[in-house]
DNA sequence: ATGCATTTGTTGCATTATCGCACAACTCTG
DNA sequence: CAGAGTTGTGCGATAATGCAACAAATGCAT
């Protein structure tokens, strides 16, 4: 069925940095041809899921019901939640569990404290795998070899000076965190952001998502973020594992 | 493109309640040939957004991808989310922010506290507006004509014993909402909860989201609700009106 | 403004793939 | 092991695909 495969690619070509496009763009992007692609973006408009204008089409609300089915029946972010705002509350700053869908992690259940964080996240927001410390604990819990796959396929882009960029450096720091059991990066993702992660194992000890807490580099230095935050999360994830199926 | 449109349908198909399909029940819900929903699952498998165990299907996070696009892509969340912080923080309860979408309400961006909920919300989550604070104000910003014809595409499911599940006990509340400016639903959507919601207006005076707070209906009466609550509410929706095109 | 070059949106058409129906193979369950 | 339910597979009718051509709009330097 290419039609779906295509209309579906389409839909993918909207995202935070291009939210309205022409046919020609929405065309480019997705590689499909002029005219496919116009009758994809005709045929999502006329069941609303897009809206258009006469010139752009843009995303509706309503291609969100494609996703939270999947949110909603994962009974992942309804069991975590409580343990995230107790420990939120707990350690005064803002906690999160992400899942990885490819080389990327997909945060599922966020308690956030009123600092103010540069980037804004969100349950459904994405972040590469290789250089978060979520992403971090989860890809040392694959095989290598798979490690090495997701990182080779898609380009290890340097986020800031201090983001690992080579497929050996993070290997290397994969091997770290596996033997510490645990990760913690520093200002890789954005400049004065550092965070500290446990992976989130299920009840037959398989990793199903990761946990972490993120905090201003300005507040304290990385050894003492660890010192202080690390004992919470390791608990919450130890609680986690009798709860999880 | 049927295709295209067929293929959504099921992905649609899968919700909290029925996260699990059979070739057979997904062919059921969405009205669908077998042979024809049997098509569209092996291509959302082959294209990794469902998961296949050679009986039943699940939806992948990939699915997640299509509709954060658009909460990624929209504005109002991240600008509304410092906003509902502070509020949530001020009166010590939790705030969200929800659109409308066709009969239903989505929540965009939310503020918990770590008061124990019955219903588990997040960004994304959907619930009917006929019957929660936030839908009945986004409903009455609506033309009559309009909001009825929103009524009656779905069936007014009475969810507890005080739903107003008619049109016309429905279409009267909105007429209340619209003179006194805010809509306070006691219990409708869930046994012992309590809210309080106002308009979200943008800088034209365009009606484009909506506030509220909810609340445990064993904390405090109604009138006492809506003494204690409805103020800061109004506060923060007048700041949003100066920042909101 | 004017003319020219380029991009963009739209339409027609032969090729190719999909749709829905009917039938065969399979899997439970009593 | 029979019967109901479910899954997988050809086949003609139907609809989508990609290419190309055309028209309209846009950008740009004069």
């Amino acid at each position: 069925m290419g039609g779906l495969a295509k209309g579906l690619r389409v839909i993918e070509a909207f995202t935070a940095e291009t939210p309205r496009l022409s046919i020609s763009e929405a065309a480019e992007i997705t590689g499909l041809d002029r005219a496919t692609t116009r009758r994809c973006l005709l045929t999502l408009a006329e069941h609303g899921y897009c809206a258009y204008d006469g010139k752009f089409f843009t995303v509706t609300p309503r291609v969100l019901r494609l996703g939270t089915g999947c949110l909603a029946s994962m009974p992942l972010p309804r069991i975590v939640q409580p343990w995230l705002d107790q420990l939120s509350e707990q350690i005064g700053q803002s906690t999160s569990v992400a899942i990885l869908d490819g080389a990327e992690i997909v945060y599922v259940a966020r308690a956030a404290q009123r600092k103010v964080m540069s980037i804004a996240l969100m349950p459904g927001s994405r972040l590469p795998a290789y250089c978060t410390s979520l992403g971090r604990v989860m890809l040392a819990a694959l095989p290598e070899t798979q490690a090495i796959e997701l990182l080779n396929s898609h380009p290890l882009q340097p986020r800031t000076a201090h983001t690992l960029h080579t497929i050996d450096a993070v290997m290397t720091e994969l091997a770290l965190v596996r033997t510490q059991g645990y990760a913690a990066v520093d200002q890789e993702v954005e400049q004065g952001l550092r965070s500290v992660a446990m992976s989130v194992k299920n009840a037959r000890g398989v990793v199903v998502a990761a946990l972490n807490t993120g905090l201003a580099a300005s507040s304290e230095p990385m050894a003492s973020v660890i010192e202080t935050y690390l004992p919470p999360l390791q608990q919450v994830s130890r609680e986690l594992r009798g709860v999880l199926s």
